[in-house]
DNA sequence: GCTTGAATGTAACACTCGGTACATTATAAG
DNA sequence: CTTATAATGTACCGAGTGTTACATTCAAGC
């Protein structure tokens, strides 16, 4: 049976899962998840660790997402990148890094206050990337290009939630990244493994 | 000569420039710039108007910045693309840039609190963008990874500070692109105009 | 000098914030 | 039944929030 705490968590994902994680405050955050500000501290200690709890929770789950796309024996013939790509906009996955992507944003312009919640390497697809790509093309541009395109459009499907316009660029993308390459596949599929 | 609601409205320009928008309050703002919670109230009428007024002078001021920049005859013969890269990345755009790329993605997931300071089309550069691309090119797919590559480079900037290797993926994007339209330029330099 | 209006200081209002003290209920084990 | 422990309610703390009331200073125009 889980205990009450672990239920409330599932509840406070839910919930910051919509509402994002600028200005929380605990008392709207306990009434939305039908409880108390005083029961939220008596479970987690601090809102600052409540936070934490969740986000980190919210990571992990990211993470176990992943490794299940990377074990399943690839069925599709696409690029590598468009199966990650699809796999983030699978709702679950979708929500969560759309909170993942507030707070790195939010990072960037106040580290003090929102570095702590990013687990280190969340969201810094870089080097697995670059480890990724056939030796012939390894370079940190081409990595970096990459992450760009797809932290670029998953913005943009943030913000205009048309994912069928972001989803034709990224294959517009993988299809010049083709051509660039004479014909070799961008990236193997094995290895975004390590995120 | 300058008014005083003028000179504090640039001192809160140079504050809100370093520290963001996310959770600002009046009494630190009003001491960080040299004055009283009870003054700003006084001169801007409201927290709420006073950060609409600071916002929009500072798109204003990208606006005129962006201007400037399309009416000069392009000196160089790098692509447009590029030009305009450079452009975000000189100090005071890149400062007030930065702003509203934050206020971008905490509209996407809180638009009833910050959805009203973005001016509409702010950051919007879709359109621009397809307009210029020649009409053999010209297709939502396209002009959306354009602007993605731009967004999620930039993006990259804010975080790493690395200015160079987002540089480097900026120029590998338009070697890819050339390519892929068969040495046409990617787009011309005009009518970045209507941003 | 007097008046007017902008600029400023001091103090407070009602409210929310994260967090705590203290007591009470519910539940389960002995 | 007693006892231990988890869960909850009520009420509050000091600090910070946006905003306002009221008084005062200061500069310019008549």
């Amino acid at each position: 049976m889980p205990t009450r705490k672990a239920t409330l968590l599932e509840s406070l994902i839910a919930y910051l899962v919509r509402r994002g994680v600028a200005d929380v405050s605990l008392r709207p955050m306990a009434a939305a998840v039908g409880t108390s500000a005083r029961l939220l501290i008596f479970h987690f200690g601090s809102k600052e660790r409540l936070l934490l709890e969740v986000l980190d929770e919210m990571q992990a789950r990211l993470q176990r997402s992943l490794s299940d796309l990377l074990r399943e024996p690839s069925l599709t013939r696409s690029a590598p990148l468009r199966q990650f790509w699809d796999w983030a906009l699978k709702d679950a996955n979708f929500a969560q890094l759309r909170v993942l992507y507030q707070l790195h944003i939010l990072a960037a312009q106040d580290h003090k206050t929102y570095g702590r919640f990013l687990k280190r390497n969340s969201l810094n697809w870089l080097e697995s990337v670059e480890a990724v790509l056939k030796p012939l093309q390894r370079s940190p541009a081409l990595a970096t290009l990459i992450v760009a395109v797809f932290d670029g459009l998953f913005i943009e499907v943030m913000s205009s939630g048309d994912r069928r316009r972001a989803s034709a660029a990224i294959d517009e993308f993988i299809a010049m990244a083709r051509k660039h390459t004479h014909g070799r596949r961008l990236v193997r599929k094995r290895a975004w493994a390590r995120s």
